[in-house]
DNA sequence: TTATGCAATTTGATATAGCAAACGCCATGT
DNA sequence: ACATGGCGTTTGCTATATCAAATTGCATAA
């Protein structure tokens, strides 16, 4: 007789088609590589990702779902132009609930938590010197999540990613436009010292400030 | 020759199978039909519902991705069960959100609005009166849409849908348990004196009472 | 030149088919 | 009694087929 001696996790499923086609979307939109008003035929997408319509057509019905495409009458998926009111609407949740985050995430940030944004925010500004706004855009997403991850809220964070995935052709934007300097340093560098110093009203007011001062770069680009 | 006289509007596309079964699952989800623990075979229920498989297994990967539905490791969708610490994110996300909404919806509300919401909470409360939980849920679930609708958010009124999905199953545990009067009055009777008065710090309030007054009963059957 | 009409093509929506993995059941053996 | 092995069934995932509506391109007519 043989029982586990240990709780081994679950082997979960490989991805399926649909996985990886929604995430090559997502990415695409969040880069910036998928303009407003762009179309995105589900049988022509899958002949050139070399896969049958089914998974394009649920990963698409996904990214619909999510609000992060339209449907026009006919039914073809294409990348909506945010209204400027869309736009400060999202980023208003996204003060308020990335605030949140970053106000628990004070409570709970372990040096260990501490160590690893500061590596990804040093990631950021190495992009940022370089220009390569790719890279930017990447880095500058991990560290929001990561610090979300910290605060332990899996329903907003999913309510986040979904802000993130409307708002991706917009943010990219930033990649165009590099970020001046601030005066003040980079928020992210306030928003370490407050997850550090255990202070949730300093780590929320970074995060604002962060994002307004992302919101005033991009308003004008709309 | 012929042309347009009026900005028609478009005629949209007549509701597809796949949204069909999606809005069925979903009422019988937040209507309590649908248990924690629950299986939905997805070529079972096409069977069932008559169709085939296809629209079927695109509405469970919708409820999937807005997190009303999970999938076990052979991708067999299932009712989670929401952990204590789910649900309570989720009605302090619920809080925030809602709130805000109807702050707002006291600065745009009209006497036609007002007068709306006020035949919508006089059917819950012959509901109540009969006892008859089905319509208490639908009523009470029209009554909050109905106050983010006059805040015209339609962001965070997306939000507060996949959040009301998510935790169908358990609000709708309310039905079982009638709930008690309160000495204060209903908390919607102080939301609609508050939306009357244009006082938005009131009407946050009222909807914080309300949704706090829920947790109160539905958190023990957790 | 412009409008009209028709056929071929494109496209989304739905149904069906094929496949592989997992499950369940039952017979067999210890 | 319990473990083991095998086989038929169930099930999700992906591909393909079918259909109808919309679009496009082009020839023809005014």
């Amino acid at each position: 007789m043989m029982t586990a001696i240990a709780p081994l996790a679950p082997v979960d499923r490989d991805e399926t088609l649909t996985e990886k086609v929604y995430s090559r979307l997502r990415s695409a939109l969040v880069g910036g590589r998928l303009v407003p008003g762009q179309k995105l035929i589900h049988r022509q997408l899958a002949v050139e990702l070399g896969v049958s319509p089914t998974p394009v057509r649920e990963a698409l019905l996904r990214l619909v779902s999510e609000g992060a495409l339209d449907l026009d009458a006919r039914g073809i998926a294409w990348v909506p132009r945010l209204p400027p009111e869309r736009y400060a609407e999202i980023m208003d949740l996204r003060v308020e609930l990335e605030g949140r985050a970053a106000a628990r995430a004070a409570t709970l940030a372990t040096a260990a938590d501490l160590a690893a944004l500061r590596a990804i925010h040093a990631r950021l500004m190495v992009g940022r010197r370089a220009k390569d706004g790719a890279v930017v855009l990447a880095e500058n997403e991990r560290f929001h999540f990561g610090v979300i991850a910290i605060a332990r809220m899996p329903v907003l964070q999913r309510v986040v990613e979904t802000l993130w995935t409307q708002a991706g052709p917009t943010i990219s934007l930033l990649s165009a436009v590099p970020r001046p300097v601030s005066p003040a340093g980079h928020p992210h560098d306030d928003l370490l010292r407050a997850l550090k110093a255990h202070d949730s009203v300093a780590a929320r007011a970074a995060v604002e400030r962060d994002l307004r001062e992302h919101a005033v770069i991009v308003a004008p680009l709309l």
